[in-house]
DNA sequence: GATGAATGAGGTTTCATTCAT
DNA sequence: GATGAATGAAACCTCATTCAT
């Protein structure tokens, strides 16, 4: 397998795809090499061609998709200029991910979950780094120093901002209700506003 | 089987704690029932002898987890008086435990993310049930009764309230941070205070 | 697999025996662990039930017929009186052990020199061992002592009499033409007493 | 596939070499043709391009290994005068073969030994052939017939020479001791001029 | 009730071979 | 001539399940 080409980097990308809606659909666990190859519509041999071996395709799977909706939600994010909207866009746009890309989302977790127990370094930090709020924090911590917001310690407020979003996504993994979620960002960036921001004068 | 008898009924419960643990270390897709036969210290066909089948045992497996942890958190909230106490001994006893029975957690997000996608009826409602937020939002429906908490739309809030726990969780299973658990645990609640509470005069 | 019990001894066995066939009729690399079952009248499952691998069963095999062989030579040396009977005897009963069990001596030449090239610890080296004429020299030792033989550099003597085993061995593996091998045999014996006996007086 | 170019000679010698190192390296058992391929510098398509099959590539490296081992032991033989000195030379040469070359003798050996077992017309007779002392008898029967040698039963005599040449190639095989060889190898020339040469008067 | 032996389907992986470019 | 992508058979291994003892 040549990692170069042109084609090898369109299969691959494909391959990807096709491995996190198989996943998502069937779940992490019954989900076999067999299945993403047929819903590709390639042979077995075409992923252990294209991939060294599982741990690899479904690595490189989460690592594409982490990325994905990393990048989904900084170009709302820098579309912003105030850090009220910075925060509101970094919600409004995960929220988004959901569900425009549901299966994404599940397939992160699925993978995420399904790997953390290992004690061995985990393959898929960039899980683990989602959640360690980095990037929320440094929107507070702006809005703070332009007075913005209040000064409350932020890297817990960056935490419970993160999980409530996640928490979020989980449950509509299960329930699939757009409306519902909608309902809960909006009141959730009403609660953000009422905790964190000053009054304008 | 005889499912009826003493001796099967501690068998029973043994091999799921037994399992919980195996599957919180191995993983859910890591682990065989040899393995779980291997910690429990009993041939294979134990487990079969006592479950009909490897679904069945994940089944009543995490039934008793969540089983379990409703029933802490129920017992939690049963102890207090006011609204406002039953909602934060809520939030606490779900977060105490994460980190008491981190495990017991982390299984049940495992199976039941990973059961998530199936189309067909899912066995592990009790988890998506658990999401549906029923609970909490008896507890904030009787508290605006009363006037201890401010009138916001219910089904949202108890949702929002319930994302953030399970984010949190799910941040717990990556980081094992148990100070900052406790920090983001303090900050919700005065959170909760601050967009619930009705100020007492 | 439980190594212990008495089923699991025998089935060990009979598996070993079987591969040793199988690996002499077909080559050590044409020969597959479903070969091996298909030959024993097992499914697939009965080795890797009784071996954690095919390594493991090829190690396992080998031993077994390494120790055969030193065994079926060991005994006839040790029927023997002089140093000189004994050296007859090593030869004779090497020889003896081609044409009887030509297959296993086959086997483990196939084995010994297919993983004769891997850099890591060999782990057929009871074969190399074989090749270190230890059991020749002690009896040319104890025969110079003796006054029995003449005195030569017994490390060279002894390697180039078991070269010479080894190297009819392998003829009689590409021809099985017994009658010649034991003409061989004969004329190897005078050799061996014209080089290296004292006359009896 | 053209076989007559002079390009298609070259890649097919450079092929050959490559796969015999590779072998030597790997063993037989572990080598693919994407190995011998990467070795080689080319893509697999090359080896099929020069090659029918994979059958085809081990038969002719095989056939040209053996081709040079006999080709450079004659060279050694004509150059002698006297039978004796032939004889000298044929081990000589073949010894020295085995420490110039020990990559190619283990790849004769691999192949051969793997092959022998095969029912159906093996297709690395020449390595049979090697072992049927042909070189060896001719040079003895004319030795005898000039007087320089002793008047014994030739074919066993061949067999026994040739044999304790390849038992002595094995050891070096496993060993790489030179050393050791090149001690055997005094003995031997010593123990075959007593054995078979009449006093020079 | 309990055990361990056996099964066989299914999973991952390897690899000789084919073929379009 | 050469390449690398694709194939699919076959290898090794895992494991849920069955069953005689």
């Amino acid at each position: 397998m040549k990692k170069g080409t042109f084609t090898s980097y369109f299969r691959r990308k494909q391959i990807i795809e096709v491995a996190a809606k198989t996943i998502a659909k069937q779940g992490f666990n019954n989900t076999s090499l067999e299945d993403i190859a047929a819903n590709a519509g390639v042979s077995k041999g075409v992923i252990s061609y294209h991939f060294a071996n599982k741990y690899n395709l479904i690595r490189d799977m989460t690592a594409t998709l982490m990325q994905q909706m990393n990048q989904f939600i900084k170009e709302r994010v820098a579309e912003s200029e105030t850090n009220t909207e910075k925060l509101h866009n970094y919600i409004r746009a995960s929220i988004e991910f959901f569900y425009e890309k549901r299966d994404h989302f599940l397939v992160i977790m699925d993978v995420g979950i399904n790997h953390s127990a290992r004690e061995e370094s985990n393959p898929f930090s960039p899980f683990s780094y989602r959640l360690c709020r980095h990037e929320i924090s440094e929107i507070i911590l702006a809005g703070q120093k332009k007075g913005e917001f209040k000064v409350l310690p932020v890297e817990p407020l960056a935490s419970n901002i993160q999980a409530t979003i996640d928490g979020l996504g989980i449950q509509y993994i299960f329930t699939s209700d757009r409306k519902h979620l909608l309902e809960c960002q909006k009141q959730m960036l009403a609660l953000v506003d009422l905790a964190l921001c000053n009054e304008k004068t």
